[in-house]
RNA sequence: GGGCGUAUAGCUCAGUCGGUUAGAGCGCAUCCCUGAUAAGGAUGAGGCCCCUGGUUCAAGUCCAGGUACGCCCA
């Protein structure tokens, strides 16, 4: 026997305070590196990769974060239990938009044009603070919640080699000539000279009255050329100049009218909306694709064409909602008409300069800004014929949020990915990823894709990742895929340059044939002024994280791709779609096998949290007070991670109450008792009779035990700790609420009774076993109760032991259900003593049970029930006989199998029979026979539920054909029984108030007036003295000094003393 | 406007292969326990399973349409 396992065992106070615990063990977990060490152990295995999404470092984290954070942990942890190697290499997005807003706020800068003046060095040097100073806030709230992940070498897209790392794949994109400039239709201010944001737009909508037009575009082929005209309708007449093309949809019928002088096309649904009174259907009709090319004369020969335009073109989001059905394209000022157009080669024709008026040269309109020209284009219309009808028009437009002038959707020259050319390989990789939730593959995500459109890359700013793009005088670009490169090109030593703009914008590359006599500028190429994308920056984490393939190529392939991904339902459009598309882009191929999409949090409320609500749960402090443990709880297992949540305090309180302190209290119940008096040790274990020579109760809680493997096993490897998490409450349950309650005396007894050594050896294995199975989710309580009750040989840290196997010899599923009888049973039991108004502690004579299923259960179950029901004896019903009433139903079920149409029929005929003869034929022969139709039919037992009712005199208790009964007589010697209990209550009371230990003997003096209690105390002395540890239990009044009890509603008085 | 999702007790949510007495927790009411005890437990009340139609012997569950809400996108 070693020294250790000799030692006293740990206790585990019954009270705890869970937050100071998690700092004990965050503080452990540091010195003794047991994360490091997780790694270290796991060197030589299978490796699992993950990829750690990197959060935008801009902003302070919220318990929103926790959430996929909690995801990411859970799953690493259970398989490196699992004896697999997980890197974990944490990340942080450092560029984009929205750090350079908060720093523009921070600063009172107002635009870019504010920003150049501050200076691009200057402003980019503070979005690299202002990233650093989050990066701190989220690595603390990381360590806190139990994150682990290595945030000493955590990648940054910020950083040199990992910009240098996009620039290499941007440049592979580049030489598949999938990375092309086109225009790209953004909301733009004239007055601001700039484009906006998304989010910058909407904040500028105002209401507006613009004109309505519609307008008469005269049809010059097909068949109504030169008889009728397509009505168009518009509330932006200033792109009537740029008209290219009219759009229909496909399927929508259009229709001829006339007024008797003139022939209109419209969209059917919009006939009368659009012209009104005195217009009739000719009977002549179109679809929209057999509309198709027909061709037209345009509203105003302004601006030069220099291809075929001006016809009908199809497009599917043409609606029927308002106008005529018929929308007139300008693919310089709209996206879809952009993307229509583009579909069949129309050119972008833009008349308008980048401050909003029209080029000078224009006639009607020349220098004029876009919308005041609308006013002399619908004169113009009128005076020629072509306007139809001029209303005024109230609706919601977009306008700058700074200066309120009126946007332009603008085409603006943009860099593009050809996403669209590798689709339906992005289709392929969906096809093999495994996503959680399922229906995201094909739904949300699958939409996405199916609907791809090509990825505008570049973005007019200045912190991000430069496009690395030189361009010479006459057009000539060159791709640059690392800073050696550029070295190169540019002839001069760039390895530390920070690749930031301004930086990287004074880089030139000499021409080296370009004329010598030629000023400088002609001769050198220069980069262009975009940045991209951040999406494209956290898409290449990858390789970009160990700045790949110019350096750590081996780490990249030895981490390429990854098990495991996951973030929210957000990031489909985002962070799933990127990684899924660089790397298809790049590798061909996706980077990740499985991913987990998470739904949302929202505050109490159900609202989302915003500090304009004031709704905001800040994680520091709700894991200060409910614990980290709780949180992650709530985040991993409660509802469906799915779906929208709603966190706050009361959920978290409940976890703790309902599930950490339950599980904690149980182990502390363990430790209490296996301190107690001579101790259990682990090596009693190897004494313990072998689980098949225990007591049922115990068969019982290790065949759940191991059920419970099984299941939370097989939930983890499926991604859904929510199953898991149900299972393990419903295990806790059964482990507190039923054995450790039904056991309690077998524990007090002490493990050197046979029953107490296997009760001591069940809790003991099923706590140990529990704590591997929870380590995952809960890793700080875990690992507390770990260091209590670990055997001498186990792993210092839960953490770094192994996930268990189920037994499954030791799972027995007839067990499982009699036990489950058993407790409805029990059930049953307490609610009709709760109608009798008999407490438990008054024991009856006999309980009498009906149940199918009851007459089967062994001895010692059924010594459960009149134990806990405090029954003497315990009966079938069937003993009462004539005394019972009985009544059938079919189980629907069953005969559903055997019958099908005919169910309803044999139901029927069950309904109709004597029940008490056909329950009597069941049981005496196991089958009956009914008629139906004529017919008679056997029925087996199993195909009649039958409910039996004892008919007087009894408490009774019955739901879904299962009945107990109490027997509520009480005979002189019971009434005496009840006393006793009360008796040893009151000693129990009295111990425990005057502050005695468990283990303490006592001296016991009574006495009563009652005749009745005296008798009950005689009668019962060896069990009074027995339960309470008295050595002596005398009649009297006792010492002075003893401690007093006295009781009026029992007519006794007590005294007692520790002996 | 499009896509996706959700709708079950006052609240938050489970509900397996379709089976006829739909569950849990919280809250509420009434109690119990008092050697796990600043905890714990029991019992009870509480249901248009969103609506309409369909499939089926049988629908909370499957199908179609609708309504409401949420998310993403325009």
């Amino acid at each position: 026997m070693s020294k250790e396992s000799t030692r006293p065992f740990p206790a585990l106070p019954a009270q705890i305070d869970l937050p100071s615990m998690e700092h004990e063990v965050l503080r452990r977990w540091t010195e003794q590196k047991i994360f490091e060490r997780s790694l270290e152990q796991t060197q030589g295995g299978p490796s699992w990769v993950f990829y750690e999404g990197p959060p935008t470092a801009n902003g302070t984290p919220g318990v929103h974060h926790v959430e996929a954070r909690v995801f990411k942990d859970v799953f690493p942890r259970f398989k490196t239990m699992k004896g697999f190697h997980v890197d974990r290499k944490a990340g942080w997005d450092c560029h984009g938009l929205p750090v350079e807003v908060a720093v523009e706020k921070e600063l009172g800068l107002s635009g870019k044009k504010d920003i150049e003046a501050f200076g691009v060095a200057e402003f980019n040097a503070r979005c690299r603070e202002s990233v650093l100073r989050n990066v701190d806030a989220f690595t603390e709230m990381t360590r806190r919640m139990g994150y682990w992940v290595n945030m000493d070498e955590a990648y940054r897209t910020m950083d040199r080699e990992y910009v240098e790392s996009v620039w290499w794949a941007l440049k592979q994109i580049w030489d598949k000539g999938l990375l092309v400039q086109d225009y790209r239709i953004s909301p733009y201010c004239p007055r601001c000279g700039t484009t906006l944001s998304d989010h910058e737009l909407a904040q500028g909508y105002e209401t507006v009255t613009d004109p309505s037009v519609y307008v008469r575009f005269p049809l010059t082929s097909g068949p109504l050329a030169g008889e009728a005209a397509l009505l168009v309708w518009t509330t932006t007449p200033w792109t009537l100049v740029s008209n290219t093309a009219v759009a229909v949809h496909p399927e929508v019928e259009y229709v001829v009218a006339t007024d008797g002088s003139e022939r209109l096309v419209v969209a059917e649904p919009l006939l009368g909306a659009a012209l009104g009174e005195g217009w009739e259907p000719t009977g002549q009709r179109f679809t929209g694709a057999e509309m198709e090319r027909w061709t037209y004369r345009r509203p105003f020969e302004l601006v030069e064409f220099d291809t075929p335009a001006h016809f009908v073109v199809l497009g599917d989001y043409v609606t029927v909602e308002d106008g005529t059905g018929l929308v007139h394209q300008a693919p310089a000022f709209g996206a879809d008409d952009m993307q229509v157009c583009r579909a069949y080669g129309l050119p972008v024709v833009n008349p308008v300069r980048a401050d909003g008026t029209f080029e000078e040269h224009l006639d009607l309109v020349g220098g004029v800004f876009f919308k005041t020209a609308d006013k002399a284009l619908v004169a113009d219309l009128k005076e020629r014929g072509l306007l139809f009808a001029h209303l005024a028009y109230e609706h919601s437009y977009p306008h700058c949020w700074r200066c309120h002038t009126p946007l332009l959707y603008y085409a603006v020259p943009s860099w593009y990915i050809r996403t669209t050319a590798i689709k339906d390989q992005l289709l392929a990789e969906n096809e093999k990823t495994n996503w959680v939730p399922g229906n995201v593959k094909d739904g949300r995500y699958g939409e996405w894709l199916r609907n791809n459109v090509d990825w505008a890359l570049s973005r007019s700013r200045y912190w991000g990742t430069p496009l690395p793009i030189w361009e010479f005088p006459d057009g000539r670009r060159i791709c640059v895929g690392s800073l050696k490169e550029l070295s190169e090109l540019s002839g001069q030593d760039l390895s530390d340059l920070d690749p930031h703009r301004p930086y990287v914008d004074d880089i030139v590359i000499p021409d080296p044939d370009a004329d010598p006599s030629l000023p400088l500028e002609q001769r050198v190429a220069r980069r262009v002024p975009e940045v991209i994308d951040v999406w494209f920056d956290s898409g290449a984490m990858p390789f970009a994280q160990w700045g790949a393939p110019h350096r750590n190529q081996e780490k990249f392939e030895a981490n390429f791709p990854a098990q495991y991904i996951c973030e929210a339902i957000d990031q489909t459009r985002g962070w799933f779609y990127s990684l899924m598309a660089v790397s298809t882009l790049v590798f061909g191929r996706s980077s990740y096998e499985n991913v987990v999409c998470l739904g949302h949090i929202l505050a109490e409320d159900g609202r989302k949290m915003s500090k304009h609500l004031g709704n905001i749960l800040e994680p520091i402090p709700v894991m200060d007070r409910h614990g980290a443990d709780a949180l992650r709880w709530f985040m991993a297992a409660s509802g469906s991670p799915w779906m929208p949540r709603r966190v706050g305090h009361t959920v978290l309180e409940e976890i703790v109450r309902k599930v950490l302190l339950t599980y904690y209290n149980s182990a502390s119940f363990f430790t209490l008792y296996a301190g107690a008096g001579q101790g259990w040790s682990h090596d009693r274990l190897a004494d313990a009779p072998a689980p098949k020579d225990r007591p049922l109760l115990d068969r019982w809680l290790l065949s759940e035990l191991n059920s419970l493997v099984k299941t939370v096993d097989d939930a983890l490897e499926r991604f859904d700790p929510a199953i898991a998490g149900r299972a393990l409450t419903a295990f806790i349950d059964d482990l507190s609420n039923w054995y450790v309650r039904r056991s309690r005396r077998r524990f007090w007894a002490g493990p050197d009774t046979p029953e107490g050594a296997s009760a001591f050896a069940t809790l003991f294995e099923c706590l140990e076993t529990l704590t591997l199975l929870m380590a995952p989710i809960v890793p700080f309580i875990t690992d507390h109760v770990w260091q209590a009750l670990r055997r001498p040989d186990a792993p210092e840290s839960v953490h770094l032991a192994s996930w268990p196997k189920a037994d499954e010899s030791l799972i027995d599923p007839e067990l499982s259900e009699q036990m489950a009888l058993v407790r409805r049973l029990v059930e049953l039991g307490r609610a009709a003593r709760v109608d009798s108004g008999q407490r438990v502690r008054q024991p009856l004579a006999r309980a009498l049970v009906g149940a199918r299923g009851f007459e089967a259960l062994p001895e010692q179950l059924r010594a459960q029930i009149s134990e806990e029901l405090n029954v003497v004896q315990l009966d079938p019903l069937s003993v009462v006989g004539d005394l019972v009433d009985y009544s059938v139903k079919p189980n629907f079920r069953a005969l559903g199998k055997r019958f099908g149409k005919g169910t309803p029929r044999v139901a029927q005929a069950i309904q109709g029979a004597d029940a008490k003869a056909l329950v009597e034929r069941l049981r005496a022969e196991g089958s009956a026979t009914v008629e139906v139709d004529g017919e008679q039919v056997v029925l087996s037992a199993d195909e009649v539920l039958v409910t039996e009712q004892p008919r007087e005199g009894w408490a009774v208790a019955s739901e879904s054909g299962e009945t107990v009964a109490l027997d509520l007589e009480l005979t002189p010697e019971l009434r005496r029984a009840g006393l006793a209990r009360e008796v040893v209550r009151l000693v129990q009371d009295a111990r425990k108030s005057s502050g005695l230990d468990i283990s303490d003997r006592i001296e016991l003096w009574w006495s009563s007036a009652d005749e009745t209690v005296a008798q009950a105390m005689a009668e019962h002395a060896e069990t009074i003295g027995g339960e309470v540890l008295a050595v002596s239990l005398t009649e009297g009044p006792g010492a002075d000094d003893a401690y007093e009890v006295v009781s009026e509603e029992f007519g006794i008085t007590l005294r007692l003393r520790k002996a």
